[in-house]
DNA sequence: TCTGGGGTCCTAGGACCC
DNA sequence: TCTGGGGTCCTAGGACCC
């Protein structure tokens, strides 16, 4: 049996653990630049603020219905996600971080335990330990997992907070009660094409024919029709290294400089290699890519990405930011505002089997400079050393104007109770 | 004025080989 | 009108996820 925990609304629950009085409050937290609406809790649900909704637009709203505004405090939810994933490893060691607010965990060899009370157990010890609510659906398959969790989180009341689909009447009655649209792996596209032809539920979805699903869904979705029928197509996924990074942001206003452009490509470059370095990676091409405002139809639109093949592989900053500058002094032109830029890398090569190569190669002492700097920055602070291209002074700094202290990371921030 | 960021997997088609 | 057969590798784009 799998079970796929969930945290509910969890940027907007992480921001209230912190400030309990604003338990049963509705509460948003913004995208980065403090763009849009990228978590709500349940109060803000029921007021009809949906995700996603642009910040110039609803800000008034907000104010009017009394919604408590967060800015995104990312190293806040890591934390928190850490800590609630340590939890649920102990109720198995099969497990599977799926997402910063969502894990799997595989029960094997637990036929003689019973699942309901592990789930309730699991949604005890969380919301003891770290205060973050969590809802649990446990069923034969990793798909019907993710069914049974969104009744748990439906009904809270009726299933307390959890939900077991065990046997075939629940799995039939789970797949007639969810929307076809709400199916795991079931996005916009496929689910206007099966409403078409007269699909509705996941039930009727696992009533199509296996043919029709492979030629329109191919075989990624046959194996969601297996799972959902109940036989396991979808095992835990190891933990792997990630295959590219990226780094991207919007910026508040536009900018025509180069200059600014240059600093933040350089930057977004120096991050990519440090997530290189951590997992011990190195990447053998580069991709930068520089946008306009897309939303503003009347500015003239500039939308242009390169993609720079490496000589060599290579994780130093130094190299990276300055493959990136070349990238961008190639697609960059003048008289265009930009908005939102970015860099990638990819292929990516183990670091202790980089090839050499016989013309050139990643100077070595990079490696051991890169070491030091690592060393240091993680002592004193994200960038504390930094490359002469990036912002010396710092001064760039994105929209937050909502931003929560670090409650959990960073001493300075952490509350004090007066006894 | 103002609309996020970071990933994965699969497939079709092009370029190339014999 | 008709012009083989069998491969591999790479890439862009689509679809999906949170």
């Amino acid at each position: 049996m799998f079970a796929l925990v969930d945290c509910n609304n969890f940027y907007a629950s992480c921001q209230r653990v912190f400030q309990p009085n604003l338990v049963g409050k509705p509460i948003v937290v913004y995208s980065n630049n403090d763009g849009c609406v990228i978590s709500r809790s349940n109060e803000a649900k029921a007021l009809g603020v949906p995700m996603g909704a642009a910040a110039y637009q609803w800000e008034k709203f907000f104010e009017q219905n009394g919604i408590e505004v967060f800015s995104a405090n990312f190293a806040l939810y890591g934390d928190m996600s850490q800590r609630v994933m340590t939890i649920l490893n102990d109720f198995s060691p099969e497990m599977e971080v799926y997402s910063i607010d969502e894990a799997f965990i595989k029960f094997e060899g637990f036929e003689r335990f019973n699942l309901q009370h592990i789930g309730e157990s699991m949604h005890h010890r969380v919301t003891k330990g770290t205060g973050i609510p969590i809802s649990v659906g446990i069923a034969p398959t990793k798909s019907l997992a993710k069914v049974a969790n969104r009744i748990a989180k439906k009904f809270p009341e009726h299933t307390n907070n959890v939900y077991l689909i065990d046997d075939e009447e629940k799995r039939i009655k789970a797949l007639r009660w969810l929307k076809i649209e709400d199916v795991w792996g079931i996005g916009r596209k496929h689910a206007k094409r099966l409403q078409a032809i007269g699909v509705k539920t996941a039930l009727d979805f696992t009533m199509l024919d296996d043919k029709w699903v492979q030629e329109n869904m191919a075989i990624v979705g046959l194996r969601l029709k297996r799972d959902l029928e109940g036989k396991p197509t979808l095992d835990l996924e190891e933990a792997q290294q990630k295959k590219n990074i990226a780094i991207t942001r919007s910026f508040e206003g536009n900018h025509t400089e180069r200059d600014f452009l240059e600093e933040r490509i350089s930057t977004f470059a120096v991050t990519c290699a440090e997530k290189l370095r951590l997992q011990k990676s190195c990447c053998n091409s580069v991709m930068v890519f520089i946008q306009t405002n897309r939303h503003r139809v009347d500015l003239p639109q500039y939308n242009r990405n390169i993609l720079l093949n490496l000589q060599f592989p290579t994780n130093s900053s130094i190299e990276i930011s300055n493959f990136a500058l070349q990238a961008l002094s190639i697609i960059f032109r003048e008289g265009y505002e930009y908005k939102r830029a970015g860099v990638i890398v990819q292929d990516f090569t183990d670091e202790d089997a980089t090839q050499i190569n016989i013309f050139e190669n990643s100077d070595e002492r990079h490696k051991k400079l890169m070491q030091s700097i690592d060393k240091v920055n993680a002592m004193f602070g994200q960038q504390k050393i930094r490359l002469g291209s990036q912002d010396p002074k710092k001064t760039w700094k994105m929209k937050q104007e909502k931003l929560s202290p670090n409650y959990t990371t960073k001493l300075s921030d952490i509350i004090v109770i007066r006894v």
